[in-house]
DNA sequence: TATGAATGAGAATTCATTCAT
DNA sequence: TATGAATGAATTCTCATTCAT
């Protein structure tokens, strides 16, 4: 029952865009800081600086809201995704591209690994319902076998390589530090968050994925 | 004097030290499926068979609850971890050890890994309050230091390597990707939890490692 | 000015009371259906296909819109009551005639029975505070009073009948029936509502009321 | 999830059943006096005198609040009914005592008669799910049957009457008059619950019915 | 050690109603 | 006349926690 904006009353609509954005960047705050359980609709409507029923009015109700959250950070990573242009690099370049983009954006957005945690804790049924979800289908995956495919022809790349393992192998590389940074710093004794420790962590994962892919 | 008292001490403490480790169990499993925020205690009682105001007699709170699980869990992984007697192994059958076990203790133990998300999600406070955390300060790390100078020595490894990034790495490449599975299989529409999927995912992290650690 | 104005004004009119028409039988509905306190205002727009604002625009509040449905629910029976011309009949046949009228009507309208019940519900202050209820001072009471008195003086009714009573006895012996049709069927484990059942009700009925009039 | 007292711990238990009698009592006069959509928890909790979670705790939800209300409004009636041990006397005065035992209960419990239209407005469905609505299949229908049967045979009632027919006949003599008196009276113009209108309704309801049943 | 009863402070959601245009 | 946006006050229900025994 999502809203349907129709011309007429400018003024008007755009105020209730507005209201909708509001809401989604107040729950998207509120939702990464405590999870989908331990998020309170009081204070989305809090940090929103609006009426809590107006959340309610907009996206029927938490679990609604939480999935609107859920797409529209998809949406967001994506669209810069499309922005790196890694076939126009050379392979090496390009996979390098995509690691510091890959970790700069998990730094840049804390909350989208959040998000992420909690949709997989409810088994990502947030997704199953979402049409968008299949539209994400990240052409990203396409592009990465692009580049791989011509690393090997050139003779840079080792071959038989699957993209999307390598995929999840450079998001994870980022993503488990960062998502786990706490009980890592309390465990190791080190503060991973340092803006050295950072830097180091971008360097050996490059090295990582680089070191497995050339071809010596 | 109605009360019927259980006849010997030590037999009562047994069934304290039981019923305790009956709501611990119970404790996980409904933290593991609903995470901190969404775990409810009445739940916990419902699943331990026991009267819920003993989980507050034993544990205090709920809070206490957790990290007293979060401990445990902790415990669990490394004592298995001592096991594996990494150092009576050549250097990269060391490392493939430690990624199969890795791979397998996440595989095994799926509470392990949202635990640690709820843990995170709540900054780590549950292990910076713990004395235990501190000895956890996994003696896998000196252990994989030694492996890896090992096999720099014997010119297997490449130099420069730390121990914790790696650990770190090979975590992440098998803890992401079991984390996140749900919305990776939605987004990329194929179930990655497929037993070929499964044993695909094991061999691609390895060949990512130890890709990167080999000295041509 | 960006509004488009409606032509004439009679149109205007016409519009406006085509609005209050379909809002009254929409709210009817919805007050037959759920009772004055489970009525929702939002579902009556929804029914009515009318902006929810424009309710309040004709009927003031909830409470009123339910008083004004209500009269206009006694104002269509009573409407209906004039035309059966009973002393046109000989008595017995004007009796008959009015049980038939009222069965038929309760069973075509069960609005009007929930409406009454919920009136009642209420102590029918939804009458007190209206003019109208006045008014509809049922006339149909002096008829029954004219066609008992009729059948007095014929020889064919007993004497002494008061004609409230007799109408609210008529009344109830169908009303009841139907009012209470679901847990008299629950309850008597045979469904009331069935059209043979129907009719058996309405030949008792006629039985039960003629066979008391009835001299000898 | 109906607690099941268990023998052990008289006091404690003792408890129990008080708090939950004190609700359903409160409950019972909130569903009367407001209807199942008007009755609001916060206001029985405030009757009972106990804390609303309590409600919760013992009966689940508003609902099944509503359902045992409802079902003990029926036991109490049929208990009271089996009292009347109509088949020990004459078949006129059976009758005439079925009547006035009716017409006394619902004045001296007008609460039943809200519960039931609050119950039929809902198409009964709480006596749908209760297996108690089976079981209250009220033997006096048979009783009725007995003694209509006796009346025929002893030469004072006509034959072929439907005992369920005339029950409910009995029934809705009294039962329209009282629940609907308040709009009744307003358009009246009577009182129709003065307690010199209350005696004679009472007779002419008898006359009715025995006006109805006799054989010249 | 163990438990059923009880509670206060929320939490999500609902609802009649009003605003602004 | 008509409508989408907005709101405050409930309202049902939940939850961690404590009481009393």
């Amino acid at each position: 029952m999502a809203r349907d904006p129709n011309p007429a009353g400018e003024e008007r609509l755009r105020d209730a865009d507005r209201s909708q954005s509001t809401i989604l960047a107040a729950a998207r705050d509120e939702f990464a800081e405590h999870g989908l359980g331990g998020a309170r609709v009081d204070r989305i409507a809090e940090r929103a600086g609006l009426n809590k029923r107006l959340i309610y009015y907009y996206f029927e109700d938490k679990e609604k809201l939480f999935q609107a959250v859920l797409e529209h950070a998809y949406r967001d990573i994506r669209t810069e995704e499309l922005k790196l242009r890694l076939l126009e690099l050379d392979p090496a370049t390009a996979v390098r591209r995509l690691m510091e983009f890959t970790w700069n954006y998990y730094l840049a957005h804390p909350e989208f690994i959040t998000l992420l945690n909690s949709a997989n804790l409810h088994k990502a049924r947030h997704l199953d319902e979402s049409e968008t979800a299949r539209a994400l289908n990240s052409p990203v995956i396409e592009t990465l076998a692009g580049v791989l495919e011509r690393g090997r022809r050139e003779g840079v790349f080792r071959g038989g390589v699957d993209p999307v393992h390598l995929y999840v192998s450079i998001a994870g590389l980022a993503y488990f530090y960062l998502s786990n940074s706490y009980t890592l710093s309390a465990i190791f004794g080190r503060d991973l968050l340092a803006p050295r420790a950072r830097a180091e962590r971008l360097s050996h994962m490059t090295d990582v994925i680089l070191g497995y892919l050339s071809r010596s």
